[in-house]
DNA sequence: ATGAAAGCGCTAACAT
DNA sequence: ATGTTAGCGCTTTCAT
């Protein structure tokens, strides 16, 4: 293993003058870095990073922390998992991969040990026991997704009540009187995520702004729910002439069983989804969608939490504005009977 | 932040007996032991990552390598990055998650600076170029997928040539004659991943021993694409009773496009799907499938690197058996007309 | 069964 | 603009 004193004699400079040659925290004579450039090209050095955490006190590494549970919006998991990953690399950071499985403990251990300088947490829940552990600590961390208490936490999200608003605004803007929400799983409820309600209240009230009138319909995925959910939904409502899903697992299915009655999307009936944009492209019908930005999302936590660390930091939440686009799944709604 | 040394004094020993007692490598009396496990609980101690790395030329880290591209199997790679952690916890190992992009560069950034102790690469190409830096250097490594050529490397996969034989083996024994298969999109064997051509080999070879006819068509995924693929195969081969997909994708829109046919499944076309139990289980209909397993493949490639880091490693290739679980979209063939 | 002490490779004062 | 040096907190000989 090549060492930084390895280096230095090898230029024939001293190991502190190699060491601000890496660093940049001292002006160094052009010939001087050029030789040392040179050196640590020549032996191939690689700065240790265990000494240079020991040292320096920072590992230079941020922990992001997954949800163990793989059930929901897994794909949006993965690609904000990439998206931490790709960036922190731009700012000089790696990765540490949690998974929610040790639950509070693992971030005992990771401020504890000083295995990472920061740590970004997905799906926070409402009242998350992690988070007085991250009050606690001088520890910089970014939540993807929000609390109920936010005071004291820096946290990005979409900003799901807008999201829910676009979608009520898109339909009532083709005419819709009467729509249904077909919602998240009643688990994803229960366990209080936040943004599925926030995606509610949104809908609610601009709903009622504008004068339409909604229902809300939880649902599993798959194609039986989904089947069960929708029967219910026209019994109770025929006059529904506009959709809108949060629920990966519940497009498709509620795609087919509305060609399989013989309602026409977009000439009968409207579908907005809250969903990937991948999802919203692949499916039987291009539709029409408010994007998860997965990425985006990733990219501004890294962001954050690098802008914490260098000092410039701020306790805030950043929402980030829902766009939606229009595809073939929406349109005018059709002239009443 | 709480040290060694202060865990000593409040013990009321010397630093390197509260080190023994953590590490266990020397026999402490019972008196002793109980009085630093005390002090280190009360003082909430936390041995340090980087001094502890620095010491011991371990950092207790296995790198994990991702493919960027999430446009193929991407439930499969986050259930085997998820199972690669929890495997790792369970024998005292973090992961750090590294994104393809980097590329090889990754690989001597790692092994150079002692970040990690060891290295997980996933979505491996036949001819990848990271191979030659795994041999080169002896920093332990297991690849989950196979390379053309697997001298002095460890891998990880499903058999998937015995995969594709048991398809076969299973649409014969229901007395299909004629079968199609549908395969991952043409860039995937462009790309040269192999387990596609591994399974079309296991697929072929078998069929011709069966004396099934086989006919193969790559197929992009999506609703447009498939129905094209679809008519084409019908057009050729109106005979065909048996189908063997193999891209997730595709999955779905074949169901759909079958029914709108008018052809029964299980009663006139038979589907055995090679995908995620997720997937199978979670269709329009209950398919019958081959699983890709992928928390074993994350489990057994943390398993050997934990062997090989141990010092009782083997270069070795495992080849996970498949197992075919049959569901609702296989049934014997329809009678010859 | 326990202590003392020498590093591990680097950073960052403190010098000049 | 560069060199000298004192740690960072731990592991691990070498002693006893």
């Amino acid at each position: 293993m090549v060492t930084l004193a390895e280096v230095a004699q090898h230029a024939g400079v001293s190991a502190s003058t190699v060491s601000y040659v890496l660093s940049g925290k001292r002006s160094i004579s052009v010939g001087t870095r050029q030789r040392v450039e040179r050196s640590i090209q020549e032996l191939g050095y690689h700065p240790n990073a265990g000494a240079r955490a020991l040292a320096s006190n920072r590992s230079n590494i941020i922990a992001l922390m997954v949800p163990l549970r793989t059930d929901m919006y897994v794909p949006v998991m993965m690609e904000i998992a990439i998206a931490v990953a790709t960036t922190a690399r731009t700012h000089g950071y790696d990765v540490l991969l949690l998974t929610g499985e040790e639950g509070p403990d693992a971030v005992r251990r990771v401020t504890g040990s000083g295995l990472a300088d920061a740590m970004i947490l997905m799906d926070v829940e409402l009242d998350d026991e992690r988070l007085p552990l991250l009050r606690g600590t001088d520890q910089p961390s970014v939540l993807i997704g929000l609390p109920a208490d936010t005071s004291g936490l820096t946290c990005v999200d979409l900003d799901f009540g807008a999201t829910g608003a676009l979608c009520a605004e898109h339909l009532a803007r083709f005419g819709h009187r009467d729509i249904a929400v077909i919602g998240e799983a009643p688990a994803v409820y229960e366990r209080h995520t936040g943004f599925a309600e926030r995606t509610l209240d949104g809908l609610r009230s601009r709903s009622r702004e504008l004068g339409l009138r909604m229902l809300h319909r939880p649902c599993e995925g798959g194609y039986d729910a989904m089947a069960v959910t929708l029967a219910r939904i026209f019994d109770e409502r025929p006059s529904i002439t506009g959709f809108v899903v949060q629920n990966e697992s519940a497009v498709e299915p509620l795609l087919a069983l509305l060609r399989q009655q013989g309602r026409a999307v977009p000439e009968d009936v409207s579908v907005v989804a809250i969903c990937p944009d991948q999802v919203a492209t692949q499916a039987s019908l291009r539709l029409t969608s408010v994007a998860i930005p997965a990425q985006e999302m990733g990219r501004h936590a890294v962001e954050q939490l690098v802008a914490k660390l260098e000092g410039r930091g701020s306790d805030d939440v950043v929402l980030i504005a829902p766009e939606l686009t229009i595809r073939a799944s929406s349109g005018p709604a059709p002239a009443t009977s």
